[in-house]
DNA sequence: TGTACATCAGTGAACGCGCGTTCACTGATGTAC
DNA sequence: TGTACATCAGTGAACGCGCGTTCACTGATGTAC
């Protein structure tokens, strides 16, 4: 083509809209290309096929998005509620501006098969787990398991933003805060 | 056939058990019939197809699992905080016992095209936001946003079972009075 | 500078397979008389 | 009681369509000399 930019973000990006939107299964290799501009052929440039196509973008984004979490939730140079609320802020903002990659994410990680089972140091869950047991360690909270803590800190944080694109409740610039205070008081954090 | 019990039944528990298993997408007609012991046709005695049969499943499965717990959840002959403690021991308790029907009814909940969005009265937020509302009209917890906090809820309660289905953490006979605390702090429940 | 060739993103038409669905049928059970 | 017919759950083979995938190709751009 004549165009200096590659076709291939084009269809990294409609693909990840199609799919936040309407699931991985329900959308179309010729719904890609459609909306993408492009014949369906194009897609094999770059790609094996649909399947092995989602995964890597999943992948892709997935890191991205842990790398920006992690780099607040595990800045030491600030306390351990700050850094909550500041990683909180964080996710809510990367909904707001990234919301089809986030949805994305967040829809499909459950709808591959088993074998792609993701464990990996920078999944999410590990991220969670790892400060619970720091805060823990240092004495800022009661001693809990770590891991079902863990959870419940992901679930209050990821439910309202689940609920959100579900069109069931509303988000507000107070929000990340509410949620950030829910979230230490369930801690038993001592302010 | 000769067997006495209805094979409509052997259809709906495989359909049941692969949906929560391996998706709604990834399920096809012969999967259900071969492990329900049928020929593909049998299927369409009792339904129109494949997603008309997902879905009236999803919605049976559904009002059975909400009237169970709203039975729990609104009965006030008890205080705020044993009704929310019933209710988290009686959602564990129906994970465990009933883990297929679960399972499939949180997983495909967000598998179905938009013309699908249920809202209706015994819809899982719509218990929950009710459920705070009293509360907080009965002055058991501060006023809050009720909507944001029935999200809250629903994902400190639900993330575990969602983190144990695909083995990222484990569960105890602790963990529904574990569950229970956490909300109630969160809720800044005065005990 | 022009010429010959290599590279490579994207085309467009075709393919074939797996899937959901259809339908004439079978054979067991129930019912009327 | 036996006979004739109706009902209906489930069969089994076929169908056709939509889907992901393939591949010979085009035409623009880069490169060697």
């Amino acid at each position: 083509m004549s165009r200096p930019v590659m076709k291939r973000e084009i269809i990294e990006e409609s693909a990840i809209r199609l799919f936040a939107t309407k699931g991985l299964a329900r959308t179309t290799i010729k719904d890609i290309a459609a909306a993408a501009g492009v014949t369906e052929g194009a897609l094999y440039r770059w790609y094996d096929g649909k399947e092995e196509m989602a995964w890597k973008l999943f992948n892709r984004e997935l890191d991205q998005f842990t790398r920006l979490v992690s780099d607040v939730l595990f800045d030491d140079r600030m306390s351990f509620d700050l850094r909550l609320g500041l990683a909180v802020q964080t996710i809510y903002d990367y909904y707001q501006y990234n919301s089809d990659q986030f949805a994305f994410i967040l829809l499909t990680q459950h709808g591959f098969p088993e074998d792609k089972l993701l464990t990996r140091e920078t999944e999410p869950m590990n991220l969670a787990v790892n400060f619970v047991g720091e805060a823990m360690g240092a004495g800022e909270i009661e001693p809990c398991d770590a891991d079902l803590y863990a959870g419940l800190l992901m679930g209050v944080i990821m439910q309202p933003l689940v609920l959100h694109r579900y069109g069931k409740i509303e988000l507000s610039p107070e929000t990340p805060g509410l949620v950030t205070s829910a979230c230490l008081r369930m801690l038993g954090f001592q302010s």
